[in-house]
DNA sequence: AGACCCGATGTCAGGATCTGTCATCACCTA
DNA sequence: TAGGTGATGACAGATCCTGACATCGGGTCT
C-alpha cells in the first residue's frame, strides 16, 4: 500500500474546478481545494505555480497541437500553413467536450484573474505558432502577424462553439471564421 | 498647509517605476513603493488595484483614443476605420516618449506577471474596439475579427517602433504593418 | 464665525497567497 | 540489506490585499 493516494495532481484539479464552480473563484481557498484533494496546502503549490493554474493544465498540449501541425505541414503558402494548423486544433474539442468546456468558460469569464490568465495562454500560443512559421523561412512581421490571426480566429471559433444552442463543430467553425477574417481585411472591388 | 502632500498616485507611480527598474519587480515590496512616496501601504490600495497596476494607469486613455476614433469615423469601409483609430492612437507615441516607452517595456517582459496584465489591457481594447465597431453597424464576427487584429497591428508596430535603432515613426509604421497583414491574409494569384 | 460634512489618509488587525527548509516514508536498485 | 530517489508532510515566515474605524484639512451652509 502505497503511504499516499496516487494522483494529487488531479485531484486537485477536479477539486479546484468543482469548488470554483459552486462557490467561485475568490471564494475559493488554496486550502479547501487541497483538502478536499487530501493533500496539504504545500502540495498544491508543487503541483501548481499559482491558484490559477490548477484550472489551466493541459493547455501546453495545445500550444504543441499548433506548433507540430506547423511544423509538419508540406504547404507552400503560409496561409495554408495557418489554416492547417486550425485544423489540427480540432483534435482538441470533440463534441463530448463541449458541455464542460462551457462551464469552465463561465468559470473563467466570471472572474478577472483567470481572464487574465486565458489570455497569456493564448498569447503563449501566438507567439509559438509565430515562432514555428519562422523556422520554416516566413518572415517577419507576417510571422507574428499570422500567428496572432490564427489565435485570434480561434478565439472567435471558439467562443462561437461553445455559444448556446451552436451545433456547428469546431472543425467548421473555425474555416467558417477564417473565410471572415479574409473577407473583412481584403479590400472591397 | 495640506495635511499630506498633494499627488500621491503619481509619486507612488514614479516611485513604483524606480524601483521596479532599479532592482526587479519580485524584489520590489509594495511598503517599499509607498515608503519612498511617503504614504503608508494602506494608501497604495487605494489608488491601485494591486501592485501590478501601478505600472499601467493611463491605460484607460488609450482605449478611448481606440473607441472615440472608431466612433467619429466616417469611413464606409470598416477597414478605413480600423485604419483612422491607428492612425488616432499615434497621439499616445510622440517621439519624446520612445526612449521612456523603452524602459518601460523592458520592465514589463522582464516580468511574467506584468506581462500577463499588459495582455488584458490588449485585450480590453481590442474587446472596445470591437464594441465601437458594432455600434457603427459592422457586424458579427467582423467587429470582433477587426477589433483583435487592429490590436494585433498595433502592437507588432509597437514593437518595432521601441526597437534599437529604429527611427521611423510609430505611424510609418502602424501604416507599414497594416499594410503587411493585409498582404499576408490576401489569396495568392 | 461656527457647525457641519466630505474626501484623502493613517492606523490596526487579520486572512490568503506563496516560498524556503527539513523530515519522513514507500519504493527502487545494487 | 543498504542506500538513493521522489513525492509528500510539517512548520515558519514574508508579502499581498482587505475591512473597519479614526483623523484632520478644506469647503459649504447658515
Amino acid at each position: 500500500m502505497a503511504r499516499w493516494e496516487p494522483g494529487a495532481r488531479e485531484r486537485l484539479q477536479a477539486a479546484a474546478l468543482d469548488l470554483f464552480v459552486d462557490q467561485g473563484y475568490d471564494e475559493t481557498t488554496v486550502s479547501q481545494i487541497a483538502a478536499r484533494a487530501g493533500v496539504t496546502d504545500r502540495t498544491f503549490f508543487r503541483h501548481f505555480s499559482d491558484k490559477r493554474e490548477s484550472l489551466f493544465a493541459g493547455s501546453e498540449q495545445l500550444v504543441t497541437l499548433f506548433t507540430d501541425a506547423v511544423a509538419r505541414s508540406t504547404a507552400p503558402d503560409p496561409l495554408d500553413v495557418a489554416s492547417e494548423a486550425l485544423a489540427a486544433s480540432t483534435a482538441f474539442f470533440p463534441e463530448e467536450r463541449r458541455p464542460w468546456a462551457r462551464t469552465r468558460t463561465a468559470v473563467v469569464l466570471a472572474n478577472p484573474a483567470l481572464a487574465e490568465r486565458e489570455q497569456l495562454k493564448m498569447v503563449t500560443i501566438a507567439q509559438a505558432t509565430a515562432g514555428a512559421l519562422r523556422d520554416r523561412g516566413v518572415e517577419e512581421p507576417a510571422a507574428t502577424l499570422l500567428g496572432h490571426s490564427t489565435v485570434t480566429v480561434f478565439q472567435v471559433a471558439f467562443e462561437r462553439w461553445i455559444r448556446d444552442g451552436e451545433d456547428r463543430s469546431m472543425g467548421d467553425l473555425l474555416q467558417d471564421t477564417l473565410s471572415a477574417l479574409r473577407e473583412t481585411l481584403v479590400p472591397r472591388t
